[in-house]
Order: C-alpha cells, then sequence, then structure tokens
DNA sequence: TTGCAAATGTTATATTATTACATAGTGTTA
DNA sequence: TAACACTATGTAATAATATAACATTTGCAA
C-alpha cells in the first residue's frame, strides 16, 4: 500500500494485481492475469512471488497456496503473520492484533526455545457466511 | 499412538510408516515407500493421508506439504494445531501448550469473530542447529 | 441378504513449483 | 570508462503435488 519504488518491472506488475485483488490469488492465476503484460512463464511470476514475499510485500497463505498483499503496514518482514479464512466463501484477512503477535512473539516452548518466525491461520465461517 | 482398529488396510500401511517416520513425509515419498505393500497410485495416498488428517491421526504441515503423526493424543480432531519447524534441518516438533491451545482457541478478532479450527507454525533454529 | 457407506483400484490429467542455462539491466568502484 | 558484483529477466524443460472420473469391492448394519 505505500512504497513501492524500489520493485522491479515484473515485480510491480504482479504486486499490483494482487494488492487490487480482493480475494488471495493463486500463481497460475497470476501467470494468466498477467500475460497480456509480457510475462509469459511461471517462473516470471515465482521469482517476483518470491521477493515480494521476502519483502513483506505480500504474504503466501500457505494452506490455499494463495497470494495476498500486506494489509499491515507494520509487518514490513513477515516474520509474524496471522490470517482468518472463511471456509465456506474462502475470503481472507490478515489479523492484525497487538495483543495476539506479542503473544505468539514472546511464545517459548517447553525447552525455552523461542522462534524467530510464526504463521498462524485460523479457520472459521466469516460473518457474511455464518449468517446464511 | 493409541486405537488404530478402525482404520482400513490402506490407511493402516499410511499411518504405520508415518508413525515411524523421525520427520514430516511427504505423499510421494510415501507412495515410493508402500509400493512393495500394493499401493501403486497417488490417490490411493492421499485417499488415506485424507481419512487419516480428518480423524486426527496425523497432521499436515502446511509449509513443507508434508505429513506427522499426532503426537499430542489429546488434538484427536486436529481443530487445534501447532508446531515447530527447524529451518536449518527441517526437523518438525508438535507443540502441546495448554496456556497456547486455550488462548488460540478463544481467541476473537476485533470483530468479536470466534474460530473453529486454527493451525500454528512456528519457525526457528532446533537446540542442536543453534549451537553448531 | 439386501442395501448403503466407505474404501479400493486404475487411468488420466490438473495444478503447483523448480532446475538449468543464457542474457540483460543496475549500481559501485577502480 | 571499464570492470565488477549483484539483481532481475527470458525461455525451455521437467519435477513435485494433487485431483477428476469411473468402475469395483468391502464392511457392516437394518
Ligand atoms: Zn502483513
Ligand atoms: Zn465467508
Ligand atoms: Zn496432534
Ligand atoms: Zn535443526
Amino acid at each position: 500500500m505505500e512504497k513501492q519504488q524500489n520493485l522491479s518491472k515484473n515485480q510491480k506488475i504482479i504486486f499490483d494485481l494482487i494488492d487490487k485483488s480482493p480475494e488471495p490469488l493463486k500463481a497460475y492465476s497470476i501467470l494468466f492475469n498477467v500475460q497480456k503484460k509480457g510475462i509469459n512463464a511461471p517462473l516470471q511470476v515465482y521469482r517476483a512471488l518470491d521477493k515480494l514475499v521476502e519483502i513483506g510485500k505480500i504474504h503466501k497463505i500457505e494452506s490455499r497456496n494463495a497470494f495476498i498483499a500486506c494489509q499491515n503496514s507494520s509487518c514490513q518482514i513477515s516474520k509474524a503473520t496471522a490470517f482468518s479464512i472463511c471456509e465456506s466463501c474462502e475470503k481472507v484477512s490478515e489479523i492484525s492484533n497487538t495483543k495476539l503477535s506479542k503473544y505468539l512473539s514472546n511464545f517459548a516452548d517447553e525447552a525455552g526455545m523461542k522462534y524467530s518466525k510464526y504463521n498462524l491461520e485460523f479457520f472459521g465461517l466469516c460473518k457474511k457466511c455464518k449468517s446464511k
């Protein structure tokens, strides 16, 4: 949502597409959508996705093999991500809850081990689907 | 680790393999390993995996597309899973921490929405790898 | 013993992701 | 500018992961 000057051409094309999408996009759906812009091969998409994930502009929804733009300006490094996923309509939102992220970032297991990174996916029914 | 009477033939073969493995197994590695037992097609493996996940005997490590046996006798339904993953040696352990699971099971987002299920993956270096 | 649900077998195919190798741009510094 | 390192791009081929479709069999309960 903010600076993207330093994105390369392909990275920018692909980020813009994901950022405009109301739903997570899959790699080959991205590929299909950017072919008119001269991106022809899966690898071009995956390379851009890798970079965008690395710099925190997008996140991968692991359980869906899909990508969404970061909705939380503060998680530039994407080391601490949490999402809510509707199992009916597949709507996905990034959760930015300070208490939750503090709790998880400070979590230490029985052995006292702390972790440098986490990804949390919540599943349920979104408001809309619940009321149906 | 406990009852498995009601597993079918293929389910049992595949569960036993996963349960004995010190590391998460991928579907096609499972397939390769059970071909001598007469399981020849990917679909036979995926069907057993789906069922085993459904009944909570195994869990899928989403970020790795791999499967491990449930190490936590209490999570029969696999609606609340947490794992620690070593980014160096790829060792994976299931975390069973009552506080954590209570915290997450009761978590409600800004809109007050609660979730019926979650999956959490922590990443870092395991003890062994850290001391290298 | 009929009937249903779950599981199996088999083939083909869809979807997701990477390897390998060649080329081009970008910025830094000698 | 020339040399260098680094990042990004282009292209082809292929590997790895997962599902569709359809026929058959098995386990078990009414
Ligand atoms: Zn984010
Ligand atoms: Zn929904
Ligand atoms: Zn478990
Ligand atoms: Zn390790």
